[in-house]
DNA sequence: TCCGCTATTTTGATTAGTCAAAATAAATGT
DNA sequence: ACATTTATTTTGACTAATCAAAATAGCGGA
């Protein structure tokens, strides 16, 4: 019965938390949110009543156990209509993103099962962002990016992590899709450069940040 | 950019005068609404300002252009929605309705007319009502129901407007899909009561309420 | 330790949508 | 034509979500 807006509150605090192990600050929410601090603070007080998420006040929060499972059941809903629109609808990887940002609130356990069915019960989205189970288990692993793999052995992309429309038409454009095989030939750290090898279509350059949001597995 | 409140608002308000050519009344609407009347004066009150409605006060309310061409939108979007859960996710045709309800706010113009020609650019949705066109024609027909069609006579089921789970299980339970060819054996106006002759599965009676949201046409 | 910067919280106000209950207008029947 | 019933509108109040701007707390550096 959460409100669209409470569900969006959990599923970003789910999304700032990965990885790190500290708080969510009430700065970064409101940053991802669109919405002011001190909305953010009304807010957190709120879900903290409701027991969805932990408040320690000037410091952030935690989601609780039941906030957690919340918000892991709007990431699945989020990452399975993505797939199906990628899929089912052929529409481009790109654009996915925030037509699905609209439906996730809007689709039932029942209609989500069928989808989940029909698509063979995918283990990741198109993006390779892995999809929680219906019983709200989430395997993501901890993969090596451009940024930091070895230079000029062969790897393959796993997971594409930045959301923009701009950054995945750019990669798209290059190849750099999930399951591509590529190579690093040069990294240069005091430029902030990474030049990539990939199928065809030349040799994109990145900065390191963006290579950092290209995910790889080291080829078997 | 029109709230769901307020497509929920055009929606009912198209839904209601279709048929008849009156205004609709804040009555009418707040039941069909589900809120109190003085909730629908408001809204109406500013769906007016909004350039969306005719409101008359005392009297009732009518779409103008604008609301007009908002509500087939989304009357669009349901049963093209419904169509989809039907035949691609295989979903009961009696629970559809309401999972609509929700998702018809969440759907873009992108995703709906892909979905469309997944579909075959249907005419229909699976209880037979019209599905309004991209540019906003509706061509809905008047046709006969069981309760004023010839008796004895074949004549073919096209559309069940009664959209509550319980009628159309009952319905459905009796082959009164649209398509199905059935007769009238009996009609007793005193009583009330229509008889119907099904393919298979005995002879099921119904008040003449019921019968009349079945429409029929006769078989060439 | 104290000063100042920065993040967070508070306060007061706003908008959308709703209800309960009182006020008012229209329609109906005799 | 007038009183009564019925529908509609108004009024006042409430909740969820938000913002702007003021108040406050925590932290790092001298």
């Amino acid at each position: 019965m959460a409100s669209s807006t409470v569900e969006n509150y959990l599923k970003h605090i789910l999304l700032l938390s990965e990885g790190t192990s500290d708080l969510v600050s009430m700065g970064a929410l409101a940053t991802s949110l669109k919405v002011v601090p001190g909305t953010v603070t009304t807010m957190i007080k709120s879900l903290a009543v409701e027991g969805l998420v932990d408040h320690r006040p000037r410091h952030g929060v935690l989601l609780t156990d039941r906030g957690r499972r919340a918000a892991l059941g709007v990431i699945r809903r989020h990452r399975l209509v993505e797939t199906f629109l990628v899929s089912v609808l052929k529409m481009d990887w790109a654009t996915v993103h925030s037509e699905a940002e609209q439906l996730e609130h809007a689709i039932s356990d029942d209609v989500l099962d069928r989808l989940d069915a029909l698509l063979g019960r995918p283990a990741t989205d198109p993006h390779g962002d892995p999809i929680p189970s219906a019983q709200g288990k989430l395997h993501s692993q901890v993969y090596a990016t451009l940024a930091t793999c070895v230079l000029k052995k062969p790897v393959r992309v796993v997971r594409v992590t930045d959301q923009s429309a701009a950054f995945l038409q750019f990669a798209e454009h290059h190849g750099l899709l999930p399951g591509a095989t590529v190579r690093v030939i040069d990294r240069n750290l005091t430029a902030g450069l990474v030049v990539v090898k990939t199928a065809g279509r030349g040799s994109p350059a990145f900065s390191v940040a963006a290579a950092g949001q290209i995910l790889i597995e080291p080829l078997r």
